[in-house]
DNA sequence: TTAAAAAATGACAACGCTGTCAATTACTAA
DNA sequence: TTAGTAATTGACAGCGTTGTCATTTTTTAA
């Protein structure tokens, strides 16, 4: 039914170990028998059985994507990605939802690895910022890839995507600073993550950059949650502190800024007359407040892809300079932003 | 390094042969045997490699989560419940995200079918409701599992897992009904998703046990998006139709109702003092808006686990009478609903 | 008891591929 | 030319399991 390797040699006339070489993009076959093979293949439609190459060789064709997220948008956009590279090179993508906070997480995760024979791993946040977990299995035989927020890769553990959510946060700060707003608050998420840390000093640089005056009560921490959002922005936007009311928020995503908007209908300010509101990460969410969300659009699609191919050219141990991507998420106007 | 079935059988004095047996839980092995051959198992901690049995076996150990759907949430909750099926059962998972729309979608499936060898498939709506797409898979050598909206499968072509939407929002309705509403305005999803139907029925089922007569006027059609809930909700409650305004709104999802949630705020329509809404599937999004939704909730999680067992006892041939499970989504009584 | 039937077990090939290493072919320099 | 070297190719074992079929053991019935 299937074509295997064998139909594909007989067809082109040479041994099946040479196929073998063919598909595997190995040297040493010669330029008129690549052709010729690569022609069967072509002919028969021909694709490698993936568990045949599991047991066979000592290479794995099954990457996983462990995660514990709670946006279902961003996990659902990165399996999106890493399924496109994987079909493109010919793996396998394993999922593993897990819970970070969990006692056992390393050797849940650890056990899998070693289970399932996977050959690499691609962690996102809050995983791939947690040291211990990625020292851990870095020393295991297995190949490491992390998605993480920052301009510069934090170690050599592994090689890294990332995501200068700093120069992003600089810019929508820019962006509300160029209309003329100078009182801008600021509604952190959950403190640990660094993409909140990343995201504050990207709002700090803003400021200094057009030399305005950083002001600590504008500051509201919080938590990544359409709740945080509706304090936040109450606390923000509350009499005790109309002295310093600001005419802008910086929310650090779309959850929060959310939950500014519906705080502020509360209050009756109207956005963006009153209060510009602008969020970050360009989810769905987005786009389906009134009025439609500022915000910064990150193409996780994208960069799954590249930490899934990067991890891939590892693991095929392609000498290919470990290039580390940086992706900045670019600026989205829409209405929930104007001139002060 | 890791136990292969030889390091078994050596241990437990038998031949891998009759391991094997053990394993795939096969009769004609003595008790006596078995017990000796399972503690060995236990000893070694051995598992059973998937690569070498997809190879050598006629079977496959590979089951696929196809699914095209917009709520993120609902198939991270799925994938969730599946995956902790496939672990027991030692099956593996492979997903694959599509566009249910696209023209090539059945070939596309068919050839990842017998590409990937794949043993079944979980369909969820949208794709569990094209008939056409359904019974072309069920004709390949692959068992197919659908989850659906409704009470009975609408055929035999494959087992299924029925969400009774018709009980859930009959009984959503009569709460309601049972805090003294009357004009109940409907807001409906996608007219062609199979739930929007279902939920329908039940809602119109429910006015008709109450003796309540049924006013066309407060049907809106719509789908299952936030925006499509600010603008049925403005339409209901807008004055042109003030004689026969609604006090309580069902809405076909919680997007939906997060949306009129939204509108009514803007129309300076308190809830739940002026206004009942209730919302659908028990969302994350339904504890977010203020106040927090009325809902019912369909434990996705089980759904899919259940969906996927049964797919799984399919393959195996078990000879289990192929119970249809069916649940019916709970209400939950949260703060948007409120006496008349 | 004993032959026949049934149940339990095992030997071995096969699944489709890769790794090893030997064999062949093509190229190089003298 | 011609040996010597490098590049290319192929034969074959083996990965961990299941399927087939033969063999051994147990049970049954006369």
């Amino acid at each position: 039914m299937k074509a295997t390797i064998n139909d594909v040699a007989k067809q082109a006339g040479v041994s099946i170990k040479t196929v073998s070489r063919v598909i595997n993009n190995e040297t040493s076959v010669r330029q008129l028998t690549r052709e010729k093979v690569q022609l069967a293949i072509n002919e028969l439609n021909y694709q490698p059985n993936l568990s045949a190459r599991n047991l066979a060789g000592a290479k794995s064709y099954s990457i996983a994507y462990i995660y514990d997220n709670p946006n279902a948008y961003y996990i659902i956009d990165m399996q999106k990605g890493i399924l496109s590279a994987c079909k493109q090179q010919g793996f396998e993508l394993l999922i593993h939802p897990c819970d970070s906070k969990s006692q056992g997480i390393t050797e849940e995760v650890v056990n899998m690895v070693k289970q399932a024979r996977i050959a690499g791993l691609i962690l996102t946040p809050p995983l791939s910022e947690m040291p211990e977990f990625v020292k851990t299995l870095v020393e295991l035989d297995v190949k490491v890839v992390r998605i993480l927020s920052g301009d510069v890769a934090p170690d050599d553990l592994s090689p890294c995507v990332m995501v200068n959510d700093r120069d992003a946060a600089q810019t929508i700060t820019q962006h509300l600073i160029d209309l003329g707003h100078k009182d801008i608050g600021f509604l952190a998420g959950d403190a640990e993550h660094m993409s909140t840390i990343e995201r504050y000093k990207g709002y700090r640089r803003a400021l200094k950059a057009s030399n305005i005056e950083f002001n600590k009560a504008l500051v509201i921490e919080g938590s990544y949650s359409f709740d945080s959002g509706v304090s936040g922005a109450k606390e923000l936007m509350s009499e005790q502190t109309e002295n310093n009311r600001p005419t802008a928020i910086f929310s650090c995503n779309d959850e929060i800024a959310a939950g500014a908007l519906f705080a502020a209908r509360l209050m009756n300010i109207s956005i963006p007359e009153q209060l510009s509101i602008v969020g970050f990460e360009n989810s769905p969410f987005s786009r389906q407040t009134w009025p439609k969300l500022t915000t910064a659009d990150q193409p996780n699609n994208q960069i799954a892809e590249d930490a899934a191919m990067l991890l891939i050219s590892q693991i095929r141990k392609q000498k290919n300079p470990i290039t580390i991507s940086q992706y900045v998420p670019k600026l989205i106007v829409r209405d929930s932003t104007a001139q002060c």
